[in-house]
RNA sequence: GCCCCAGUAGCUCAGCGGAUAGAGCACCGGCCUCCGGAGCCGGUUGCGCAGGUUCGAGUCCUGCCUGGGGCGCCA
């Protein structure tokens, strides 16, 4: 069954389609009413009539007395409309008994690869991955529940120069002691320590230059020895996972590295194609409309002069293998937004290639920086720059602390034993939602008392919300009503209603755009009318009829934040 | 120098070419014998600047200003 703006959307579209052929409706929502139609002006021009008498004659056509009590003309042309509160309890009482709370699987799953978080071995995960990691797997999450075929895809850094150095370093230290120093999730002191040895001792560097060349030609002890490094580093990437309850797993992992034997056939494809251009050495694609800084055609370079293989190669790489192996329909790129250019000129030279087409599309999602709330950097608490392992165990201290604040203060609070599992629930969720509700385009400024309110559109106050109705089942000794359309006489109960049936658009919405700051306004949105529902209707009546209706709607509601909190990645506790 | 992104209330942010630009925080004023006051109701303050397109521009186009980022063998 299609959503309600859909619903509605459908019926307009044939009216106004009887009044001029393929005229948009341009159903938005309405503060006048519900929703408003303001497709009778654009079209005054074309037919020569006032957009009034138009959006009369749409009327006239219109066949919705079954979903909407009244529609009304304005003066100048918009066509307000207000839902039938009969045809929103029907839908309601449809929402009761469907686990996907209206969201229907899609009718054609795509194959959709999302490429996100992507940490480097041997490297600490820092500020920088968060946004990456946390927008891929929610958007991950939303198209996975749509019924796609998606394949999470972890391209870690795994390979390039820097493996001589770091392959010796794990020599000189010894394989145990090395593996167990990255898997604990010494990063950065592995890094720097190899780091330092190149730079200082030049035997060390002449190794390391050394094993550069026999990882490149697959020397077996060489490959041996890469392999305890990036095991090592894939360990401590799992537990960064686990602490941020991402989905990412070992079998996601597509690094670098995977796509090594198939370099050279992208380079002979192109070549092949006659898209190659041999320039100072390099093997290059001009994809036009890019220029240097002298206005001069700018070059991806796929093979260096040295004939080595860049990064533009492992891209291009993915995205021919993605297409053609993989089958991938559309391939979102979870990446911040410095590489801009970079994937515009990797797509332009897919597209050269034909591996890109209108049938297998690659969408750069990209996001801005976190900023501290000076406008800096993101400092902790004792100063200094912080890993992403630092910043989440913050979180949940920060999260412990503010819970026991409220409880003390709260004569109400229910504690209970699993006080720990709810301050991981609430840190980990407030960064991420902190995160996600910011339009991913623009930088976000991390600011840890804004992210752990209680109040405002926050992953606490969401959680909390969810966690005041289970305690009303709770305290009121009820249980969830059996499925039903609940009678909706309150103005705050319809209001509610609409606002609980609207979850199908808010996904839709978001993933439109691949920004999950929409689902986020939609889902505090929820909360909000919610409050104000229950502040102005009493649940917990005598009158047996009611309480059962208003019990499904606050049942309801528990459920939209449920699910579309996990959507987002974020879980929920029954209590705070 | 060229290219990309951003500039909306004191602060943090929404805003799909449509009517009077919205939230939260902060501030001010109301509401408690109330199922969790972590609340509800109301009030104050704004689209960087200048043109243009359009019946209609925060939204699209051009120029400028400010901030951030990018610009050939790193990823």
């Amino acid at each position: 069954m299609p959503d309600v703006r859909s619903a509605i959307e459908q019926r307009l579209a044939a009216a106004f389609d009887a009044v001029h052929a393929g005229a948009n409706p341009v159903l938005r929502p309405s503060d006048r009413a519900d929703l408003q139609a303001n497709g009778a002006l654009p079209l005054a021009k074309v037919l020569g009539r006032s957009p009034a008498e138009i959006a009369r004659s749409v009327v006239e056509e219109l066949d919705i007395a079954d979903l909407c009590d009244e529609v009304e003309v304005s003066g100048n042309g918009f066509i307000n409309l207000t839902l039938s509160t009969g045809y929103l309890a029907v839908r309601l009482g449809d929402l009761a008994g469907d686990p996907r709370l209206g969201i229907e699987a899609v009718a054609t799953p795509e194959t959709i690869v999302v490429d996100y978080s992507a940490p480097n071995v041997a490297k600490e995960m820092h500020v920088g991955h968060l946004r990456t990691t946390v927008i891929g797997d929610a958007l991950a999450r939303m198209l996975t529940f749509l019924g796609h075929d998606v394949r999470r895809e972890n391209h870690i850094g795994d390979w390039g120069t820097p493996f001589g150095m770091l392959i010796e370093h794990l020599v000189d230290l010894g394989e145990e002691e090395g593996a167990s120093e990255l898997s604990a999730g010494d990063l950065t002191g592995f890094y720097q320590q190899a780091r330092a040895s190149f730079e200082s001792d030049d035997g060390f560097a002449d190794r390391s230059r050394r094993r550069v060349v026999l990882l490149q030609s697959g020397d077996d002890e060489t490959f041996r020895l890469w392999r305890v490094l990036v095991a090592g580093s894939v360990r401590y990437f799992d537990t960064v996972y686990s602490k941020l309850g991402v989905q990412l797993t070992d079998d996601d992992i597509v690094g670098e590295s995977y796509y090594n034997d198939m370099l050279a056939g992208v380079v002979e494809e192109l070549e092949a194609k006659g898209l190659l251009v041999v320039h100072d050495g390099a093997k290059c694609v001009f994809p036009p409309g890019f220029a240097n800084r002298n206005g001069d055609p700018l070059p991806l370079i796929v093979q260096k002069s040295d004939g080595g293989y860049g990064y533009a190669s492992t891209d291009l790489a993915a995205i021919r293998h993605r297409v053609l192996d993989l089958g991938a329909k559309r391939m979102l790129y979870v990446v911040g937004a410095p590489q801009t250019q970079h994937f515009q000129m990797c797509f332009a030279v897919a597209a050269m290639a034909g591996w890109l087409t209108d049938e297998a599309q690659a969408i750069h999602v990209s996001f801005g920086n976190v900023l501290g709330a000076d406008g800096r950097m993101v400092a902790s608490r004792a100063g200094g720059t912080i890993t992403l392992v630092g910043l989440l165990d913050e979180a949940v201290d920060r999260a412990r602390e503010a819970i026991a604040g409220r409880r003390s203060a709260d004569p109400n609070n229910e504690t209970g034993s699993d006080d720990d599992q709810i301050a991981t629930m609430v840190g980990i969720g407030a960064v991420k939602y902190s995160d996600l509700s910011t339009d991913r385009g623009r930088d976000y400024v991390f600011d840890w008392d804004r992210m752990l309110a209680f109040e405002g559109n926050t992953g606490p106050y969401l959680q909390y919300a969810y966690a005041r109705i289970r305690s009303i089942f709770r305290r009121g000794e009820v249980s969830v009503p059996a499925p039903a359309a609940p009678v909706l006489r309150d103005p705050h109960e319809r209001a509610l209603a609409i606002a609980l049936l609207w979850l199908p658009v808010a996904l839709d919405d978001t993933l439109a755009t691949y920004s999950p700051h929409k689902l986020c306004s939609y889902l505090f949105e929820v909360a909000s009318t919610f409050t104000s529902f229950y502040e102005n209707c009493r649940v917990l009546v005598d009158d047996e009829a009611q309480r059962t209706s208003r019990l499904i709607l606050c049942d309801l509601s528990a459920r939209v934040l449920s699910l579309g909190l996990s959507l987002l990645g974020i879980e929920v506790p029954e209590r705070m």
